[in-house]
RNA sequence: CGGGUAAGACGAUCUGCCGCGCCGCCUCUCGGGGCGGUGAGGAAAGUCCGGACAGGAAAGGGCACCCUCCUGUGGAAAGCACAGAUGGGAGUAAUCUCAUCCCGGUCGUAACAGAAAACAACCGCCGCUUUUUUUUCCGGUUCGCCGGUUUUUUGCGGUAAGGGUGAAAACGCGGGGUAAGAGCCCACGACGGUCGUCAGCGAUGGCGUCCGGGUACGCCGGGAGGGCCUGCAAGACCAAAUAUACUGGCAGAUGAGGGCGGCCCGCCCGAUGCCAGGGGGUAGGUUGCGUAGAUAAAUGGCAGAUUCAAACACAGAAACCGGCUUAUAGUCUUACCCUUUUU
RNA sequence: CGGGAUGUAGCGCAGUUGGUAGCGCACUACGUUCGGGACGUAGGGGUCGUCCGUUCGAGUCGGAUCAUCCCGA
C-alpha cells in the first residue's frame, strides 16, 4: 500500500460529517480524542482532523499539529484496512506534543478501530 | 574596543527518502497514472483609516450628526509619507517625542494648603475723624490749663508693595514718585499685538516703529475641508428532495381519496385527488477569485550537511489594493554620537 | 471572515461637566438566644484588566494591548 493521502481520503461535506457524528463511536488515548463510523459506502477510509481553537489561539500551532496528525496517519494507514470507515481525530491537549508521541497515539487509535470494525463479533 | 542613535536589508541554504494544493502536456482499463512548472509574510496579525468593487437608498439643495485641522511637496484618498515652522519635554550627545486653524462668550473649573486661585474681602501700611489721657515727650503758660506728639479706641477712605502656602501668586531689575503705595512715570529687558521693511513658495523669522498689561486648562459657539447605508457570510448564476402560486389533461357526491392490522366484507371521515408543465426558492454546486488561490481548507515529516553560540524569533494567505499600529531571537550595511585606551 | 459590546471587593452592580472608590449579598467579631436562624452594633477586604500619554493630580480624558461575551451563512 502506498503511503499517500489523496483528496478522496479526506472527509468533507456537511452531510458526511453529520453522518459521522450521528453514528459515531468514541474513544480516547493520550492527547487525542477520536470518533469513527464504519460503512460509509466508500471503498476507502476517510479522515477528518481537528484542533480546537480554544486549545491553541495561534493558527500556526494549530496547522502544525494538524500536519503532524495527518503525517502520522499517512505513514501508518496500513494498520486500518480500507473498508469505508470515517474517522475523526481531535487534538485534546494544551501542550504541543512532538511528532513521535503523536505517531504512537495515532497507531494505537488505528489498531483499536481496526479490531473493532473488522471483527464486530469479538 | 565598548555602549548608543537613525535609516535600510535579510530573517535560513543544500542533499536524500516519503508526502500535499493548483496549472499545463501525455497516457488511460475513465478509478487513476507519468512528466514538467508553480506554491505564505514583513508583518499574511490587530481591523485603526482610506480606496476600488458589489448591493440597497436617493430630483436638487440646506439643516442636523460624525471625522479632520501649523506650512510645502508627493498621492486616487487617508487618523498617509517626506521635508520644514513655532513652542514645550527627555537625553552628556547623536537624536527622540508631544502640541498646533481663527474669533468670540455677563461660560465653567483651579481639590488640600493658603489672606487670596483671578470678582472681591481679610491682616498689615497710610491719611482724616473720634476716644483715651491717673500713664511718653516737647513748647507756651494768666499755674486753671492750651497746642503739638505718642499710645489705645470708633468710623470713613486710600492701597495692592508686604502675608511663603501651593503644581501655579497677578511681568523682571534699577531709578523717580507718594501720606502710604502701585507700569503711576522713566530707562533696559521679556511677553502679546499694529504698521513698515528684508529673507522664504509658505508656516514663520530678523530689524525698526508704535501700542498694550490677569495665568492655565476645559466647555460651548464660529470657520474651512470631507463624509449616504451595508459589506465577498456583499453580490451573480445553476439547481435535487419536500411543499406550492399558476396552466393543461384525466377521475370525481351515481362517492375520487383516506382511516380502522396486509386482503375482502363491513363501519367511519369525506371534496378534492392523480399525472404533466411551470415560476420563485432551500440543501448543494459554480462564480465573485487574482501569473499562491484552497473550500473542513495545500509548503509537511524523518535523516544528514553547511555558516554557527544556537537553526528553538514573531508568526500561516481565505475577495483585492494603499497606509497605520502591534509582535519579532539573531545577522549584515551606511551615517552619526558618547566613554575609555592607543597613535 | 466581517460587524459590535463589556472588564471596578468572593458574587451581582453603581460611580459626569477629573480632586477621601461606594451599594446590596457574602465574610469576621461582639450583642441577643438554652442553642441556631433572623435582627442590632462594629470591622476587614481594591495593582479600578494591563501598559503608555495629557494634567499639579486619572476609575473618569486620549492612545495601544490582553481577555471574555454577543450578532451575521
Amino acid at each position: 500500500m502506498p503511503h499517500t493521502f489523496p483528496k478522496a481520503e479526506r472527509l468533507s461535506g456537511k452531510k458526511a460529517i453529520d453522518r459521522l457524528l450521528r453514528c459515531a463511536r468514541y474513544g480516547h488515548v493520550e492527547g487525542i480524542k477520536y470518533a469513527y463510523a464504519p460503512d460509509s459506502g466508500q471503498t476507502q477510509n476517510r479522515l477528518l482532523v481537528s484542533v480546537p481553537k480554544r486549545l491553541f489561539k495561534r493558527a500556526v500551532r494549530r496547522n502544525l499539529l494538524k500536519r503532524r496528525i495527518r503525517e502520522a496517519y499517512r505513514l501508518q494507514k496500513e494498520l486500518l484496512p480500507p473498508g469505508g470507515v470515517d474517522l475523526l481525530l481531535t487534538y485534546d491537549s494544551r501542550e504541543m506534543l512532538p511528532f513521535a508521541r503523536i505517531r504512537e497515539a495515532v497507531a494505537a487509535i488505528l489498531t483499536e478501530v481496526a479490531s473493532r470494525t473488522s471483527h464486530p463479533g469479538v
